[in-house]
DNA sequence: GATAAGATTAACT
DNA sequence: GTTAATCTTATCC
């Protein structure tokens, strides 16, 4: 039986981002096929960070991340991109934690076909990467990430000795805030 | 109503 | 290393 994430782990989002590495993503997809891929890098977003869409307050835009932890917070950005985070936080706190990187597991044909054309080693090791290849978008908006068609468990921690921790990557604010974790030894992720 | 900037990526030179 | 792609949101008129 798989074991789903605890929200009580968010509640704070600097800790959820790293609970979140090496929890499984489970993408079920129209046709009933499964993608399946491991967290290999996060960042946390939290309400009095700059850098944070929720910095402002509450808008149309970021509402999901003021709501419940647990659930999808999907943005697109570039004119090109989405991308996917899971909302921390307590309810009526507005955190997130961006998903940068995933290890794929299950369906690599698939995401293939979504990254069309570019090499196994590129499919999943970036934000709108792996979002394209999960096929994730804002018909995902809010969605609770207890139920198909996406889904996040809880694999069982990574060692803290495992993780790198480091500075954010594209944001022009708290540049240099120390929030971005990765699992060290990790092919997928996103930057070293 | 208009405009600037962006939690990025890929294709250039 | 540089830049185009492409569009939503926020922040101003």
């Amino acid at each position: 039986m798989p074991t789903f994430l605890d929200p009580q782990k968010l509640r704070d989002p600097t800790a959820g981002a790293r609970y979140l590495l090496g929890a499984v993503i489970e993408r079920r997809l129209d046709d009933g096929t499964i993608l399946k891929g491991r967290i290999a890098e996060t960042e946390s977003y939290h309400q009095s960070d700059p850098a944070s869409h929720t910095y402002r307050g509450p808008s149309a835009r970021n509402a999901a991340m003021f709501g419940p932890p647990g659930h999808a917070y999907i943005y697109f950005t570039y004119g090109v991109h989405w991308c996917f985070n899971v909302t921390a936080g307590v309810e009526g706190e507005g955190a997130g934690v961006l998903i940068r990187a995933i290890e794929p597991l299950a369906g690599i044909e698939r995401m293939r076909e979504f990254r069309k054309g570019a090499p196994d080693a590129q499919l999943t090791n970036g934000p709108g990467k792996l979002a394209q290849a999960l096929a994730i978008d804002k018909m995902l908006y809010g969605h609770d990430l207890r139920q198909p068609p996406l889904q996040v468990y809880d694999a069982g921690n990574v060692k803290a000795s495992s993780i790198t921790t480091a500075t954010r990557i594209g944001i022009r604010l708290a540049a240099d805030e120390l929030l971005r974790f990765y699992i060290t030894d990790s092919p997928y992720v996103s930057k070293k």
